[in-house]
DNA sequence: TTTTGATCTTTACATCGTAAAGATATCAGT
DNA sequence: ACTGATATCTTTACGATGTAAAGATCAAAA
Protein backbone atom coordinates (compact mmCIF):
# COMPACT_ATOMS: atom_id res chain seq x y z
CA UNK A 1 0.00 0.00 0.00
CA UNK A 2 2.74 2.15 -0.34
CA UNK A 3 2.65 3.75 3.48
CA UNK A 4 5.52 5.87 2.44
CA UNK A 5 6.99 4.15 5.68
CA UNK A 6 10.51 5.39 6.35
CA UNK A 7 10.58 8.61 5.07
CA UNK A 8 14.11 8.67 4.28
CA UNK A 9 13.77 8.20 0.73
CA UNK A 10 14.87 12.06 0.69
CA UNK A 11 18.45 12.33 2.05
CA UNK A 12 19.04 14.16 -1.03
CA UNK A 13 21.84 16.75 -0.68
CA UNK A 14 24.49 17.41 1.66
CA UNK A 15 24.56 14.79 4.31
CA UNK A 16 28.00 15.36 5.43
CA UNK A 17 28.47 19.40 5.13
CA UNK A 18 26.69 20.25 8.15
CA UNK A 19 30.00 19.85 9.81
CA UNK A 20 29.78 23.72 11.28
CA UNK A 21 31.82 25.52 8.48
CA UNK A 22 31.36 28.72 9.16
CA UNK A 23 32.15 31.46 6.96
CA UNK A 24 32.03 30.50 3.28
CA UNK A 25 29.15 32.36 2.07
CA UNK A 26 29.82 29.72 -1.37
CA UNK A 27 28.64 26.84 0.78
CA UNK A 28 24.71 28.26 1.47
CA UNK A 29 21.92 25.61 1.17
CA UNK A 30 21.67 25.51 -2.79
CA UNK A 31 21.11 21.63 -3.28
CA UNK A 32 18.66 22.51 -6.34
CA UNK A 33 17.90 25.42 -8.37
CA UNK A 34 20.63 28.23 -7.86
CA UNK A 35 19.67 30.96 -10.77
CA UNK A 36 20.38 34.51 -10.30
CA UNK A 37 16.92 34.77 -9.02
CA UNK A 38 18.81 34.94 -5.44
CA UNK A 39 18.80 38.99 -4.92
CA UNK A 40 18.54 38.55 -0.91
CA UNK A 41 20.00 37.47 2.16
CA UNK A 42 20.13 33.74 2.01
CA UNK A 43 17.89 33.79 -1.42
CA UNK A 44 14.04 34.80 -1.68
CA UNK A 45 12.77 31.82 0.80
CA UNK A 46 9.15 33.13 1.00
CA UNK A 47 9.14 32.54 -2.47
CA UNK A 48 11.11 29.43 -2.41
CA UNK A 49 9.16 27.81 -0.27
CA UNK A 50 5.91 28.16 -1.80
CA UNK A 51 7.51 26.81 -5.11
CA UNK A 52 8.86 23.91 -3.59
CA UNK A 53 5.26 23.33 -1.47
CA UNK A 54 3.53 22.93 -4.86
CA UNK A 55 6.24 20.61 -5.68
CA UNK A 56 5.81 18.65 -2.93
CA UNK A 57 2.14 18.87 -3.14
CA UNK A 58 1.52 17.41 -6.48
CA UNK A 59 4.49 14.95 -5.99
CA UNK A 60 3.58 13.32 -2.89
CA UNK A 61 -0.21 14.35 -2.39
CA UNK A 62 -1.90 16.05 1.00
CA UNK A 63 -0.09 14.01 3.56
CA UNK A 64 3.45 14.16 2.58
CA UNK A 65 2.84 18.02 2.65
CA UNK A 66 4.58 18.83 5.86
CA UNK A 67 6.90 21.68 6.74
CA UNK A 68 9.73 19.52 7.15
CA UNK A 69 9.36 18.25 3.65
CA UNK A 70 9.10 21.61 2.59
CA UNK A 71 12.26 22.53 4.27
CA UNK A 72 14.01 19.89 2.60
CA UNK A 73 12.97 20.39 -0.65
CA UNK A 74 13.99 24.06 -0.50
CA UNK A 75 17.40 22.68 1.44
CA UNK A 76 17.07 24.65 4.28
CA UNK A 77 16.54 23.98 7.98
CA UNK A 78 13.50 22.42 9.05
CA UNK A 79 12.63 25.41 11.20
CA UNK A 80 13.09 27.72 7.97
CA UNK A 81 9.65 27.83 7.22
CA UNK A 82 8.30 28.71 10.33
CA UNK A 83 9.47 32.49 10.37
CA UNK A 84 8.14 33.12 7.38
CA UNK A 85 4.53 31.65 7.45
CA UNK A 86 4.42 30.98 11.29
CA UNK A 87 2.77 27.35 11.38
CA UNK A 88 1.48 24.55 8.82
CA UNK A 89 -1.58 26.38 8.65
CA UNK A 90 -0.13 29.59 7.56
CA UNK A 91 2.12 27.96 4.62
CA UNK A 92 -0.50 25.70 3.54
CA UNK A 93 -3.19 28.93 3.84
CA UNK A 94 -1.11 30.87 1.57
CA UNK A 95 -0.40 27.88 -0.73
CA UNK A 96 -4.15 27.67 -1.29
CA UNK A 97 -4.43 31.32 -1.91
CA UNK A 98 -2.03 31.06 -4.79
CA UNK A 99 -4.33 28.25 -5.50
CA UNK A 100 -7.11 30.10 -6.08
CA UNK A 101 -5.67 32.62 -7.73
CA UNK A 102 -4.59 30.35 -10.46
CA UNK A 103 -7.95 28.33 -10.18
CA UNK A 104 -9.74 31.93 -11.14
CA UNK A 105 -7.14 33.12 -13.61
CA UNK A 106 -7.88 29.64 -15.61
CA UNK A 107 -12.18 30.27 -14.94
CA UNK A 108 -12.02 33.50 -16.93
CA UNK A 109 -9.82 32.54 -19.45
CA UNK A 110 -12.70 30.05 -20.06
CA UNK A 111 -15.34 31.83 -19.31
CA UNK A 112 -13.69 34.89 -21.92
CA UNK A 113 -13.44 31.97 -24.60
CA UNK A 114 -16.52 31.72 -25.18
CA UNK A 115 -19.17 33.49 -27.37
CA UNK A 116 -23.08 32.61 -25.80
CA UNK A 117 -23.71 32.43 -21.84
CA UNK A 118 -24.71 29.03 -22.53
CA UNK A 119 -21.14 28.08 -23.95
CA UNK A 120 -19.55 29.92 -21.79
CA UNK A 121 -21.58 27.71 -18.56
CA UNK A 122 -19.95 24.64 -20.30
CA UNK A 123 -16.64 25.62 -20.89
CA UNK A 124 -16.61 26.96 -17.64
CA UNK A 125 -17.51 23.90 -16.00
CA UNK A 126 -15.07 22.35 -18.18
CA UNK A 127 -12.29 24.53 -17.17
CA UNK A 128 -12.95 24.06 -13.38
CA UNK A 129 -12.79 19.90 -14.03
CA UNK A 130 -9.64 20.44 -16.17
CA UNK A 131 -7.81 22.37 -13.43
CA UNK A 132 -8.67 19.85 -10.68
CA UNK A 133 -7.56 17.43 -12.88
CA UNK A 134 -3.94 19.12 -13.76
CA UNK A 135 -3.34 20.03 -10.33
CA UNK A 136 -5.22 17.69 -8.29
CA UNK A 137 -2.80 18.29 -5.38
CA UNK A 138 -3.60 21.77 -5.06
CA UNK A 139 -7.38 21.28 -5.58
CA UNK A 140 -7.52 18.87 -2.95
CA UNK A 141 -5.67 21.20 -0.79
CA UNK A 142 -8.24 24.18 -1.70
CA UNK A 143 -11.70 22.46 -0.74
CA UNK A 144 -10.12 19.02 1.25
CA UNK A 145 -8.29 20.30 3.70
CA UNK A 146 -8.62 20.80 7.34
CA UNK A 147 -5.78 22.95 8.18
CA UNK A 148 -6.92 26.18 6.18
CA UNK A 149 -6.87 29.29 7.70
CA UNK A 150 -10.18 31.86 5.74
CA UNK A 151 -8.61 34.73 8.35
CA UNK A 152 -6.06 35.17 6.79
CA UNK A 153 -6.23 38.12 4.35
CA UNK A 154 -4.76 36.82 0.94
CA UNK A 155 -6.48 33.34 1.50
CA UNK A 156 -10.01 35.39 2.19
CA UNK A 157 -9.40 37.52 -0.89
CA UNK A 158 -8.53 34.86 -3.15
CA UNK A 159 -11.62 32.38 -2.51
CA UNK A 160 -14.18 35.06 -2.39
CA UNK A 161 -12.88 36.01 -5.48
CA UNK A 162 -13.47 32.98 -7.18
CA UNK A 163 -16.79 32.47 -6.16
CA UNK A 164 -17.59 36.28 -7.44
CA UNK A 165 -16.59 34.46 -10.74
CA UNK A 166 -19.19 31.81 -10.23
CA UNK A 167 -21.82 33.32 -9.14
CA UNK A 168 -21.11 36.38 -11.92
CA UNK A 169 -21.09 33.44 -14.76
CA UNK A 170 -24.42 31.86 -13.42
CA UNK A 171 -25.96 35.30 -13.12
CA UNK A 172 -25.06 35.81 -16.75
CA UNK A 173 -26.28 33.02 -17.71
CA UNK A 174 -29.85 33.58 -16.54
CA UNK A 175 -29.88 37.08 -18.35
CA UNK A 176 -29.96 39.03 -14.87
CA UNK A 177 -27.64 41.02 -12.40
CA UNK A 178 -26.54 38.92 -8.99
CA UNK A 179 -26.63 41.32 -6.42
CA UNK A 180 -24.48 41.47 -3.62
CA UNK A 181 -27.06 42.58 -1.26
CA UNK A 182 -29.68 39.84 -1.23
CA UNK A 183 -30.69 36.82 -3.45
CA UNK A 184 -33.89 35.47 -4.51
CA UNK A 185 -34.42 32.08 -3.53
CA UNK A 186 -34.17 30.63 -7.20
CA UNK A 187 -30.96 32.79 -7.96
CA UNK A 188 -29.11 30.98 -4.36
CA UNK A 189 -30.50 27.60 -5.92
CA UNK A 190 -28.82 28.15 -9.30
CA UNK A 191 -25.46 28.98 -7.89
CA UNK A 192 -25.45 26.04 -5.30
CA UNK A 193 -26.70 24.05 -8.14
CA UNK A 194 -23.95 24.92 -10.76
CA UNK A 195 -21.92 24.74 -8.23
CA UNK A 196 -22.19 21.65 -6.27
CA UNK A 197 -22.87 19.96 -9.83
CA UNK A 198 -19.27 21.00 -10.76
CA UNK A 199 -17.78 20.17 -7.57
CA UNK A 200 -19.17 17.28 -6.22
CA UNK A 201 -18.29 15.72 -9.70
CA UNK A 202 -14.42 17.15 -9.10
CA UNK A 203 -14.53 15.21 -5.92
CA UNK A 204 -16.45 12.14 -6.59
CA UNK A 205 -13.85 11.71 -9.79
CA UNK A 206 -10.44 12.76 -8.07
CA UNK A 207 -11.58 10.21 -5.38
CA UNK A 208 -11.70 7.20 -7.52
CA UNK A 209 -15.49 7.26 -7.17
CA UNK A 210 -16.66 7.57 -10.86
CA UNK A 211 -14.40 4.94 -12.11
CA UNK A 212 -17.23 2.56 -12.14
CA UNK A 213 -19.57 4.16 -13.70
CA UNK A 214 -16.73 4.99 -16.50
CA UNK A 215 -15.89 1.48 -16.75
CA UNK A 216 -19.38 0.61 -17.07
CA UNK A 217 -19.40 3.27 -20.52
CA UNK A 218 -18.67 2.41 -23.79
CA UNK A 219 -15.10 1.75 -24.63
CA UNK A 220 -13.26 5.24 -24.15
CA UNK A 221 -15.63 7.17 -22.87
CA UNK A 222 -13.89 10.27 -20.87
CA UNK A 223 -14.84 11.89 -17.78
CA UNK A 224 -14.98 14.99 -19.39
CA UNK A 225 -17.59 13.52 -21.82
CA UNK A 226 -19.71 11.88 -18.83
CA UNK A 227 -19.50 15.66 -17.68
CA UNK A 228 -20.75 17.02 -21.46
CA UNK A 229 -23.52 14.50 -20.69
CA UNK A 230 -24.59 16.03 -17.46
CA UNK A 231 -24.72 19.57 -18.38
CA UNK A 232 -26.78 18.71 -21.12
CA UNK A 233 -28.91 17.07 -18.89
CA UNK A 234 -29.30 19.58 -16.22
CA UNK A 235 -30.00 22.33 -18.80
CA UNK A 236 -33.25 20.57 -20.24
CA UNK A 237 -31.77 19.57 -23.58
CA UNK A 238 -33.17 16.06 -24.95
CA UNK A 239 -31.30 13.24 -24.85
CA UNK A 240 -28.81 12.41 -27.58
CA UNK A 241 -27.98 9.24 -28.82
CA UNK B 1 5.56 1.23 37.63
CA UNK B 2 2.24 2.37 35.90
CA UNK B 3 4.31 5.44 34.00
CA UNK B 4 1.36 6.53 32.26
CA UNK B 5 1.83 10.24 33.56
CA UNK B 6 2.41 11.05 29.81
CA UNK B 7 -0.14 11.85 27.48
CA UNK B 8 -2.71 13.21 30.51
CA UNK B 9 -4.04 15.90 28.83
CA UNK B 10 -7.24 13.79 28.32
CA UNK B 11 -7.68 12.06 31.67
CA UNK B 12 -11.30 12.38 31.28
CA UNK B 13 -12.22 9.46 33.00
CA UNK B 14 -10.81 7.28 35.73
CA UNK B 15 -7.24 9.24 36.12
CA UNK B 16 -6.63 7.48 39.10
CA UNK B 17 -7.38 3.37 39.20
CA UNK B 18 -4.01 2.64 36.92
CA UNK B 19 -2.64 1.36 40.38
CA UNK B 20 -1.55 -2.16 38.52
CA UNK B 21 -3.46 -4.10 40.69
CA UNK B 22 -3.03 -7.30 39.07
CA UNK B 23 -4.95 -10.27 39.91
CA UNK B 24 -9.02 -8.71 39.75
CA UNK B 25 -10.52 -9.28 36.76
CA UNK B 26 -13.50 -7.09 37.99
CA UNK B 27 -11.01 -4.31 37.81
CA UNK B 28 -10.58 -4.67 34.24
CA UNK B 29 -10.41 -1.30 32.04
CA UNK B 30 -13.68 -0.36 31.86
CA UNK B 31 -13.77 3.30 32.01
CA UNK B 32 -17.14 3.74 30.31
CA UNK B 33 -19.59 1.27 29.60
CA UNK B 34 -19.72 -1.90 31.42
CA UNK B 35 -22.30 -3.91 29.84
CA UNK B 36 -22.70 -7.56 29.67
CA UNK B 37 -22.00 -7.86 26.35
CA UNK B 38 -17.94 -8.52 27.23
CA UNK B 39 -18.03 -12.63 27.13
CA UNK B 40 -14.65 -11.99 26.51
CA UNK B 41 -10.92 -11.91 27.48
CA UNK B 42 -10.51 -8.45 28.71
CA UNK B 43 -13.89 -7.51 26.85
CA UNK B 44 -15.55 -6.61 23.66
CA UNK B 45 -12.34 -4.31 22.21
CA UNK B 46 -12.28 -4.32 18.77
CA UNK B 47 -16.28 -3.08 18.98
CA UNK B 48 -15.69 -0.88 22.10
CA UNK B 49 -12.64 0.83 19.76
CA UNK B 50 -14.84 1.09 17.26
CA UNK B 51 -17.47 3.26 19.20
CA UNK B 52 -14.37 4.98 21.08
CA UNK B 53 -13.44 6.32 17.43
CA UNK B 54 -16.39 7.21 16.68
CA UNK B 55 -16.72 8.94 19.79
CA UNK B 56 -13.62 10.87 19.26
CA UNK B 57 -14.25 11.58 15.49
CA UNK B 58 -17.58 13.64 16.00
CA UNK B 59 -15.88 15.16 19.36
CA UNK B 60 -12.77 16.30 17.83
CA UNK B 61 -13.14 15.93 14.13
CA UNK B 62 -10.64 14.23 11.71
CA UNK B 63 -7.25 14.98 12.53
CA UNK B 64 -8.29 14.28 16.43
CA UNK B 65 -9.12 10.82 15.02
CA UNK B 66 -5.60 9.07 16.24
CA UNK B 67 -4.71 5.84 17.08
CA UNK B 68 -3.23 6.75 20.60
CA UNK B 69 -6.86 9.17 21.22
CA UNK B 70 -9.09 5.95 20.35
CA UNK B 71 -7.04 4.10 22.74
CA UNK B 72 -7.28 6.95 25.54
CA UNK B 73 -10.99 6.94 24.92
CA UNK B 74 -11.49 2.90 25.63
CA UNK B 75 -9.15 2.84 28.40
CA UNK B 76 -6.79 0.71 26.93
CA UNK B 77 -3.01 0.97 25.97
CA UNK B 78 -2.19 3.00 22.71
CA UNK B 79 -0.49 0.20 21.64
CA UNK B 80 -4.22 -2.24 22.38
CA UNK B 81 -5.77 -1.07 18.64
CA UNK B 82 -2.61 -2.42 16.51
CA UNK B 83 -3.82 -5.96 17.60
CA UNK B 84 -7.45 -5.75 16.32
CA UNK B 85 -7.04 -3.49 13.10
CA UNK B 86 -3.54 -3.50 12.06
CA UNK B 87 -2.79 0.67 11.83
CA UNK B 88 -4.67 3.32 11.70
CA UNK B 89 -6.00 3.01 8.00
CA UNK B 90 -7.50 -0.39 9.33
CA UNK B 91 -9.05 1.47 11.99
CA UNK B 92 -10.30 4.08 10.06
CA UNK B 93 -11.70 1.81 7.31
CA UNK B 94 -13.85 -0.16 9.49
CA UNK B 95 -14.74 2.93 11.15
CA UNK B 96 -15.68 4.36 7.53
CA UNK B 97 -17.51 0.64 6.37
CA UNK B 98 -19.71 1.09 9.46
CA UNK B 99 -20.85 4.92 8.43
CA UNK B 100 -21.78 3.27 4.81
CA UNK B 101 -23.64 0.91 6.47
CA UNK B 102 -26.08 3.58 8.66
CA UNK B 103 -25.99 5.89 5.62
CA UNK B 104 -27.35 2.85 3.48
CA UNK B 105 -30.10 2.52 6.32
CA UNK B 106 -30.85 6.13 6.54
CA UNK B 107 -30.98 6.52 2.66
CA UNK B 108 -33.21 3.22 2.19
CA UNK B 109 -36.00 4.70 4.94
CA UNK B 110 -36.24 7.90 3.01
CA UNK B 111 -36.83 5.48 -0.21
CA UNK B 112 -39.52 3.51 1.50
CA UNK B 113 -41.39 6.28 3.05
CA UNK B 114 -42.01 8.14 -0.43
CA UNK B 115 -44.74 6.96 -2.59
CA UNK B 116 -44.00 8.04 -6.28
CA UNK B 117 -40.50 8.00 -7.95
CA UNK B 118 -40.06 11.97 -8.02
CA UNK B 119 -40.77 12.04 -4.03
CA UNK B 120 -38.49 9.31 -3.52
CA UNK B 121 -35.88 11.10 -5.11
CA UNK B 122 -36.46 14.39 -2.84
CA UNK B 123 -36.61 12.15 -0.07
CA UNK B 124 -33.65 10.35 -0.53
CA UNK B 125 -31.74 13.92 -1.12
CA UNK B 126 -32.83 15.01 2.31
CA UNK B 127 -31.87 12.18 3.69
CA UNK B 128 -28.44 12.39 1.95
CA UNK B 129 -28.52 15.59 3.31
CA UNK B 130 -29.97 15.09 6.98
CA UNK B 131 -27.13 11.70 7.19
CA UNK B 132 -24.06 14.36 7.03
CA UNK B 133 -25.34 17.20 9.12
CA UNK B 134 -25.84 14.30 11.85
CA UNK B 135 -22.06 12.67 11.31
CA UNK B 136 -20.62 15.64 10.01
CA UNK B 137 -17.03 13.39 10.83
CA UNK B 138 -18.11 10.34 9.45
CA UNK B 139 -19.18 11.50 6.12
CA UNK B 140 -15.83 13.82 6.25
CA UNK B 141 -14.24 9.78 6.93
CA UNK B 142 -16.51 8.09 4.63
CA UNK B 143 -15.73 10.75 1.61
CA UNK B 144 -12.69 12.99 2.30
CA UNK B 145 -10.08 10.87 4.45
CA UNK B 146 -7.18 9.75 2.60
CA UNK B 147 -6.59 7.00 4.57
CA UNK B 148 -9.31 4.56 3.56
CA UNK B 149 -8.34 1.23 2.38
CA UNK B 150 -11.18 0.29 -0.18
CA UNK B 151 -9.07 -3.08 -0.68
CA UNK B 152 -10.85 -4.25 2.74
CA UNK B 153 -14.29 -6.88 2.11
CA UNK B 154 -16.38 -4.75 4.55
CA UNK B 155 -15.24 -1.14 3.27
CA UNK B 156 -15.91 -2.45 -0.12
CA UNK B 157 -19.14 -3.86 0.14
CA UNK B 158 -20.41 -1.65 1.91
CA UNK B 159 -19.26 1.71 -0.47
CA UNK B 160 -20.37 -0.82 -2.84
CA UNK B 161 -23.77 -0.76 -1.68
CA UNK B 162 -24.70 2.19 -1.06
CA UNK B 163 -23.82 3.18 -4.31
CA UNK B 164 -25.70 0.61 -6.10
CA UNK B 165 -28.92 2.05 -4.05
CA UNK B 166 -28.12 5.45 -5.67
CA UNK B 167 -28.03 4.00 -8.79
CA UNK B 168 -31.14 1.98 -8.06
CA UNK B 169 -33.03 5.07 -7.14
CA UNK B 170 -31.82 7.00 -10.36
CA UNK B 171 -33.10 4.06 -12.13
CA UNK B 172 -36.57 4.13 -10.66
CA UNK B 173 -37.10 7.57 -11.64
CA UNK B 174 -36.54 6.98 -15.04
CA UNK B 175 -38.65 4.25 -15.09
CA UNK B 176 -35.65 1.76 -16.33
CA UNK B 177 -33.57 -1.16 -14.68
CA UNK B 178 -29.95 -0.08 -14.78
CA UNK B 179 -28.16 -3.09 -15.52
CA UNK B 180 -24.93 -4.20 -13.78
CA UNK B 181 -23.35 -4.88 -17.34
CA UNK B 182 -23.34 -1.40 -19.01
CA UNK B 183 -24.81 1.69 -19.17
CA UNK B 184 -25.78 4.56 -21.62
CA UNK B 185 -23.97 7.60 -21.46
CA UNK B 186 -27.58 9.03 -20.38
CA UNK B 187 -28.39 6.72 -17.63
CA UNK B 188 -24.68 7.60 -16.22
CA UNK B 189 -25.08 10.92 -16.74
CA UNK B 190 -28.16 11.15 -14.96
CA UNK B 191 -26.76 8.89 -11.48
CA UNK B 192 -23.39 11.04 -11.97
CA UNK B 193 -25.63 14.37 -11.81
CA UNK B 194 -27.88 13.20 -9.15
CA UNK B 195 -24.71 12.22 -6.87
CA UNK B 196 -22.19 14.92 -7.82
CA UNK B 197 -25.36 17.66 -7.14
CA UNK B 198 -25.91 16.20 -3.64
CA UNK B 199 -22.17 14.91 -2.61
CA UNK B 200 -20.96 18.46 -4.11
CA UNK B 201 -23.87 20.22 -2.16
CA UNK B 202 -23.10 18.48 0.76
CA UNK B 203 -19.35 19.24 1.36
CA UNK B 204 -19.81 22.84 0.53
CA UNK B 205 -22.15 22.86 3.20
CA UNK B 206 -20.15 21.28 5.54
CA UNK B 207 -17.29 23.33 4.61
CA UNK B 208 -18.98 26.44 5.43
CA UNK B 209 -18.82 27.70 1.57
CA UNK B 210 -22.50 27.95 1.35
CA UNK B 211 -22.76 30.22 4.54
CA UNK B 212 -22.56 33.45 1.90
CA UNK B 213 -25.22 32.44 0.06
CA UNK B 214 -27.57 31.29 2.54
CA UNK B 215 -26.63 35.05 4.64
CA UNK B 216 -28.01 36.40 1.69
CA UNK B 217 -31.00 34.73 1.35
CA UNK B 218 -34.32 36.01 3.19
CA UNK B 219 -33.70 35.75 6.88
CA UNK B 220 -34.26 31.79 8.39
CA UNK B 221 -33.87 30.42 5.06
CA UNK B 222 -32.74 26.79 5.96
CA UNK B 223 -29.88 24.69 3.98
CA UNK B 224 -32.48 22.46 3.74
CA UNK B 225 -34.95 24.60 1.97
CA UNK B 226 -32.25 25.82 -0.57
CA UNK B 227 -31.59 21.88 -1.31
CA UNK B 228 -35.14 21.92 -2.02
CA UNK B 229 -35.10 24.91 -4.20
CA UNK B 230 -32.07 23.22 -6.31
CA UNK B 231 -34.09 19.98 -6.73
CA UNK B 232 -36.86 21.43 -7.78
CA UNK B 233 -34.85 23.30 -10.29
CA UNK B 234 -32.68 20.61 -11.59
CA UNK B 235 -36.13 18.55 -12.15
CA UNK B 236 -37.16 21.11 -14.76
CA UNK B 237 -40.20 22.83 -12.85
CA UNK B 238 -41.12 26.20 -12.96
CA UNK B 239 -39.49 28.90 -10.38
CA UNK B 240 -41.75 28.96 -7.51
CA UNK B 241 -42.50 32.50 -6.28
C1' DT C 1 33.30 50.49 11.68
C1' DT C 2 29.97 49.11 14.80
C1' DT C 3 25.47 48.07 15.98
C1' DT C 4 21.07 46.41 14.93
C1' DG C 5 17.60 43.58 13.29
C1' DA C 6 16.00 40.25 10.11
C1' DT C 7 17.00 35.69 8.57
C1' DC C 8 18.32 31.09 9.21
C1' DT C 9 20.14 26.96 12.17
C1' DT C 10 20.39 24.15 16.41
C1' DT C 11 18.47 22.21 20.02
C1' DA C 12 14.67 20.56 22.60
C1' DC C 13 10.20 18.58 23.60
C1' DA C 14 5.49 16.60 23.23
C1' DT C 15 2.75 13.89 20.14
C1' DC C 16 2.00 10.54 16.67
C1' DG C 17 2.31 5.71 14.21
C1' DT C 18 4.30 1.50 14.54
C1' DA C 19 7.37 -2.40 15.65
C1' DA C 20 9.00 -5.63 19.08
C1' DA C 21 9.28 -7.71 23.36
C1' DG C 22 7.26 -8.68 27.82
C1' DA C 23 3.10 -9.77 30.70
C1' DT C 24 -1.45 -11.92 31.38
C1' DA C 25 -5.58 -14.33 30.85
C1' DT C 26 -8.37 -17.87 28.18
C1' DC C 27 -8.69 -22.25 26.32
C1' DA C 28 -7.36 -27.01 24.76
C1' DG C 29 -5.56 -31.26 25.81
C1' DT C 30 -4.17 -34.43 28.91
C1' DA D 1 -6.93 -30.21 37.84
C1' DC D 2 -2.77 -29.07 35.74
C1' DT D 3 0.07 -27.43 32.01
C1' DG D 4 1.24 -25.54 27.87
C1' DA D 5 -0.29 -22.90 23.73
C1' DT D 6 -2.34 -18.91 22.05
C1' DA D 7 -4.71 -14.72 21.75
C1' DT D 8 -4.93 -10.39 24.01
C1' DC D 9 -3.04 -6.41 26.11
C1' DT D 10 1.04 -3.43 28.04
C1' DT D 11 5.80 -1.58 27.95
C1' DT D 12 9.39 0.00 25.72
C1' DA D 13 11.59 1.97 21.86
C1' DC D 14 12.35 4.58 17.53
C1' DG D 15 11.80 7.74 13.79
C1' DA D 16 8.78 11.45 12.09
C1' DT D 17 6.26 15.61 12.80
C1' DG D 18 4.96 20.62 14.55
C1' DT D 19 6.53 24.10 17.21
C1' DA D 20 9.04 26.88 20.73
C1' DA D 21 13.36 28.94 22.16
C1' DA D 22 18.03 30.06 21.88
C1' DG D 23 22.13 30.60 19.13
C1' DA D 24 24.53 32.01 14.81
C1' DT D 25 25.04 34.83 10.64
C1' DC D 26 24.58 38.30 7.43
C1' DA D 27 22.63 43.02 5.16
C1' DA D 28 22.19 47.39 6.02
C1' DA D 29 21.68 51.42 8.94
C1' DA D 30 24.18 54.41 12.21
Amino acid sequence: MARLSRENKAARAAPARSRRVKRAAADRPAPKRRSSDAPYHHGDLHEALLKAAEQVLERDGLPGLTLRAVAREAGVSHAAPTHHFGDLTGLVSELAAIGFRQFGVAMAAADASAATPSEKGVASAKAYVAYAEAHPGMYGLMFRSERLDYSRPSLHEASEASFAGLARGVGASRREQISKESLSLDQAAAIASAWSLVHGFTMLLLDGRLSKILKLLPEGTTPEMLLTAMLRLSAGRPPRP
